[in-house]
DNA sequence: GTAATGTATTACCGTAGGGTAATATATCTG
DNA sequence: CAGATATATTACCCTACGGTAATACATTAC
């Protein structure tokens, strides 16, 4: 484990990717619920999708009668991403410093909400 | 062009992620030398991902000779990634803080030096 | 009980991508 | 000039992976 690899191709994907996003946003959520952001796609390959992402640690889910509740795990994200960003954390760390600033600056609430992404039809 | 998918793919394999680090840590290379860094991957091969890594625009090549010197772009990588890392920085700002002021503390002149991966050997 | 719902699993298809070998092209050397 | 060197390109194999449909399984509803 501990692989960069593995974390880099769950990333790869912009499915997996947006519903990282939406569970950052909006916490805990059904399976169901995810699917339903996807109306491209078949609630069958969103289950694919989080059984990558768990096993990727990324999510994890509890069951709550007969649906799943997957949330994000943070912590095994940033901990799996930390050691390669380390390596570069110079080149972006200025980058990464404006962005907080200009964010803190206007609000810092909304940091999280791109919804414009999160209807979309073709994914790419 | 500022795909995030295309990003992440690129940063999915391994022997594209060498390639960064080799370039990062030693500078400008020629497609001989870093290919001489991989005794498992035939050149040719090392020249494909290399088009890959030029195509994402993270690396840049300048001919000299009959030989190409690549070199890392380190802000077309800040900038590729940045977004995405906004989005969830608030998660990894903790772990990658601490890493900065460990870095800091004992010499910060080799947080690029993950030695344990590269073969050092004679290059020609 | 039976039916409906929510999710996971399986089987299968098509494409993308990493790997090699062979070939091509350009440049240097003798 | 011929031949060696450095890199790129092409053709091809094979595997991984995203997608679907069909099926299975558990849980709730009627």
């Amino acid at each position: 484990m501990s692989n960069s690899s593995a974390l880099f191709r769950i990333l790869a994907d912009p499915t997996r990717r947006l519903i990282l996003d939406l569970l950052a946003e909006r916490g805990p959520l059904s399976v169901g619920q995810l699917a339903s952001e996807f109306p491209d796609l078949v609630a069958s390959g969103i289950s694919k999708h989080l059984m990558s992402l768990r096993a990727g640690g990324v999510v994890s889910a509890t069951r709550r009668g007969r649906q799943q509740i997957y949330q994000l795990e943070p912590d095994a994200l940033a901990a799996g991403l930390t050691p390669w960003l380390a390596k570069y954390e110079q080149y972006w760390s200025a980058a990464l410093g404006r962005l907080r600033d200009l964010a803190q600056e206007d609000g810092a609430a909304d940091r999280l909400t791109s919804r414009k992404n999160v209807r979309r039809k073709r994914l790419k």
